[in-house]
DNA sequence: GCCTGAGATGGTAGCGCTACCATTTGCATG
DNA sequence: CATGCAAATGGTAGCGCTACCATCTCAGGC
């Protein structure tokens, strides 16, 4: 009666239950399963012939008390339905599918606020690592990245001034690079649309202006941005509202691929000839690009792998490796096809 | 030095230092935070503040392993980029942004065996509540389902046995609806064209399948299909495979809008009329079919609204109410556009 | 004035695991 | 043959929280 066997527990085997049927002390168990060279190989069956049996399976809630320490992996993007975060996430997976670690997603909706909320939130857990897209945080945002106790690695962009680790690359001369290609094609009135404009697009819209300032093109009225969410239907309206602005523009670059191909529609629908009328560059290159008719001209991004090498730098950092390099830049690569052979 | 002052947990404030300084017990505290309506206003109060000025925040770790129950929504699907999760799981987040639940999201890459192995993984930490995508669970997989002792919702479909609750619709009908479509506006010789072919893909197909027999029109050949994971570069590639087999083809069942609009694309290149020389429809309707030019019919589904739903049930089940339907069928709906306006 | 019961609060005893510190053993060293 | 040391194993004491079961207070009924 001292001993109410499970009383809360719902009955499932413990590490207890495992020790007892491999007759080995608990510890030793615990050990055999996250140290497997600290056990010698007789125990070491003896213990997994338990485990089998029992069907037994950690307690991550109770490991990460006992240890101070959850096997969690932070993740924070701005959106999930963004093909361009989409694709870390999954670099992020495909790169922690074999480790014990786990993997818990924030969606911010770009807001600062809703970051630091959840920064404060997934910091209650001791996460063993964090990954947040961007390098714009609040400065309670950024405390709270300090503060974490974990490797910190900020993805998308590289900056100067890293709360811990970098990986990314610089959207600025994505935009600059496009707005230059465009410019070498021989078009001269380029547009800039954009939609959502968060600080990466910004940064594209600098890029793209330093490009034209340099040419002595730039003109105020070649810009038209919303901060409403990207889609394909606002690139057709985006564009329709940037000829109206500006009917003589014979070139467009384009926050993303998405408004990129809005505007492609939009030119096929007015029966406007590209890449002869107009030159269209796209940001990201999506699949889609390539295949268009015509294919778009678009910056690479290297968004799996931004993912991948974000775990890689932070599992490193949680073995006790200092990186060799704190930021990483990926860079980009333009694809030039047919939306701007004029 | 008996009591080594938080040896392990890194000095963050606990429940204990709370109750301290709001000079009250431990479980008052835990009470106040958990059922406020419980514990007078006054001491309300006076926790709260003893609260806001250490900054505590509950370690939801060591919550788990006292109550036996982690405050975690456990969420399987086969893909993290393709569009139509990414809604169900936008869905499901916005649900719950508001709500005490976290959320891990396990990616099965289609394979039973993964999702077996998540399930485990999840099972582990005694979840609130567990949402799946698809009916098509291994016995295994079902039956670590049935067991895992919270709510369980199956999205993306309906069928007879669910293991708990469900939320979808049916692709066969869909499929069905979609190929009716096309014979109505005049097709006769029309292709199905699917890439990945899961289970719900495989039941579209069975949809189309069904609508050629009853019109006498069906043959094998229409029947371009890859295990192959979809892409718009894909759906151009088996669109062109698909009129080798069979160059009278005149109207074409995409599997998925990107497939459509892979389709779309090479009917621009190939100048063949879209919709005199063939008509197109596609599947979930993505944004970009309503833009492209011409404009896709498609069979627009519920994905975002699939995705609340499902947490809507599962945040019921968990409040102890039983649904008053454990089937919840939200249909879809045909989208006429100008791809198939012969 | 006593009893009853509901509401508010607290103490104790874990939840399942691991950090920390023994203890034991075997074997090379002097 | 005592000594030292590393490798293997185990015991104890929590990690921070909540379930369970008191205890206490106070209103209302008799």
């Amino acid at each position: 009666m001292t001993k109410p066997r499970s009383r809360r527990g719902g009955g499932r085997p413990t590490i207890a239950d495992v020790a007892r049927k491999a007759g080995v002390g608990a510890i030793t168990v615990s050990r055999a399963l996250r140290e497997p060279g600290r056990v010698s190989e007789d125990l070491r069956r003896q213990i997994q012939a338990a485990v089998d049996e029992l069907g037994y399976v950690p307690d991550p809630n109770a490991r990460a008390l006992a240890s101070a320490r959850a096997e969690v992996f932070g993740v924070l993007v701005p959106s999930l339905t963004n093909n361009v975060f989409a694709e870390v996430v999954r670099g992020i997976y495909d790169s922690l599918s074999d480790s014990p670690f786990r993997i818990q997603i924030g969606n911010t909706h770009y807001s600062g606020l809703e970051e630091e909320r959840l920064l404060q939130v997934f910091g209650s857990q001791r996460p063993a690592a964090l990954i947040v897209a961007g390098i714009d945080q609040t400065p309670s945002a950024r405390r709270l990245l300090e503060n974490a106790g974990c490797p910190v690695v900020q993805v998308m962009e590289t900056g100067p001034d890293p709360v811990d680790m970098m990986v990314g690359f610089s959207h600025l001369d994505g935009g600059r690079t496009a707005a230059e290609h465009l410019l070498q094609a021989g078009y001269r009135k380029i547009g800039f649309i954009g939609a959502r404009m968060d600080p990466r697009s910004q940064r594209r819209l600098a890029g793209y202006r330093a490009a034209m300032d340099a040419a002595g093109l730039f003109d105020a009225r070649l810009v038209t941005t919303t901060p409403v969410p990207s889609s394909v239907t606002l690139g057709r309206e985006l564009f329709r509202e940037a000829l109206a602005k500006m009917p003589t523009l014979d070139g467009v670059f384009c926050n993303n691929d998405d408004i990129a191909l809005g505007v492609l529609f939009e030119c096929h629908r007015a029966s406007i000839d590209v890449p002869k009328q107009i030159g269209i560059v796209g940001f990201n290159d999506l699949d889609m690009m390539q295949v268009s008719f015509p294919s778009i001209t678009s910056v690479r991004t290297h968004r799996y792998e931004i993912g991948t090498r974000a775990v890689a730098m932070a599992l490193s950092a949680i073995a006790g490796n200092r990186p060799e390099q704190r930021i990483v830049d990926l860079g980009f690569e333009l694809m030039r096809r047919e939306s701007t052979g004029r």
